[in-house]
DNA sequence: ATCAGAGCGGAACGATCCGTTCCAGTGGTA
DNA sequence: TACCACTGGAACGGATCGTTCCGCTCTGAT
């Protein structure tokens, strides 16, 4: 028995290295929210907020890049995991709707959009994004075959679609997830297929909303 | 004839007063541009950018605070005008639309929410926008009485939309502008009364969306 | 022809902010 | 008891930016 209780799962660690893990997920988890109110906060603050001390923040990321990196990251795979929760669903337009509807509440985007261009994202980055891409465009396609979502709505379009949702805020973070999804909704009846005007101009092309990342 | 040429109408100025004339809307123009691009760029880029030099902004603003203020209210100007022309058109529904339309196009919002809270509002911008949500509500109004608004969008809807449209946003203006446009559609194709389900929670309420301004 | 000064460009200053490093203290662990 | 992983937070160095200041130019009145 080489270890007494260093058990790998978090959660029932004791002792230093019980709080050492306890850490790991609190600075995340602080860094996230700190973050999302303001892309530009010193990475002070989120020790503050933390109640950590900044030492603690630099023995897990050896740059405040690295951290904004991992936390985009986990954005970008909790995207897929919503975009794979709604592709075993059944109805296509509900399939839709639902996974716009996890992700505007997930505040995914706001965190994707505002880090933008703060740090050089990994190859693996950048094939979850291709991955994410196509698997919206399935979303997207199944909702077109149910019927519901009108035809000159495209995959592009739902990136802006998410970006407009996300720049609705206010100061309570649950009237500000309401309220999303109150302009979600606007957007989605606009959306469905009921014989309104085809909608002007072009849809955005991918180059169009890629500019952020540019480094 | 105490002075030779110094109409005081713009545009026929010579030699050294009529540069100066001219640089007044040339460095306007320019840190609305700048402004638009990076709320937070410095006073310098708007000079570099101008092809002025620093002294020439501040020999026309105090302070920076007193430039963002200036830009900020003409904006609201801007808003008022542009509800005051909507108020004119007879059809209550084309009103409403064609003035977010514009609104949009101008790119008002996104000056007057970005900018928001970086300098203390005057007591004529407060009153600025107290008539500018009045003219807001009249369209509104007009807008429901026509048939074609669904009773659940309000007055204090229109920030947060007008806001969503503003987050739009690629590199080239034009296209800018176009892919709000297609948005702004969106949101009104939900928008029109149409037998739709009605719209999740609460709309957002004054309180709300004046935090910005808190100071 | 002369000259006072309005208007200007841009260097320099001083304050602030922030990422990162460093060191001393603490308490589990062997 | 001795070690050291882990931590809190002060200190550092670089960058940024608003503002001031100085010297120049060229206008416009005398």
């Amino acid at each position: 028995m080489p270890e007494r209780a260093p058990a790998t799962s978090p959660g029932g660690l004791s002792g230093r290295r019980g709080q050492a893990a306890r850490n790991d997920t609190l600075i995340l988890d602080t860094a996230r929210d700190v973050f999302l109110e303001d892309p530009k906060a010193p990475i002070a603050a989120v020790a503050e907020r933390a109640g950590v001390g900044i030492s603690a923040l630099y023995r897990r990321y050896p740059s405040k890049e690295d951290l904004l990196r991992q936390l985009c990251h986990d954005g970008l795979r909790r995207f897929l995991a919503e975009a794979e929760a709604a592709a075993a669903e059944p109805d296509g337009w509900r399939a839709f709707t639902g996974f716009l509807e996890r992700v505007v509440d997930a505040d995914v985007h706001s965190l994707t959009v505002h880090l933008a261009g703060t740090f050089t994202p990994t190859a693996e980055m950048r094939q979850d994004a291709v991955r994410a891409r196509a698997m919206t465009g399935d979303l997207v396609g199944r909702a077109h075959r149910s019927g519901r979502l009108r035809r000159d709505v495209v995959v592009d379009d739902i990136d802006l679609v998410l970006e407009g949702c996300a720049a609705v805020r206010v100061p309570d973070p649950r009237r500000t997830r309401q309220l999303r999804r109150r302009y979600l909704a606007l957007l989605l009846a606009g959306a469905s297929e009921k014989g309104h005007d085809s909608l002007p101009g072009p849809p955005p092309h991918a180059d169009e909303l890629n500019w952020r990342w540019r480094r």
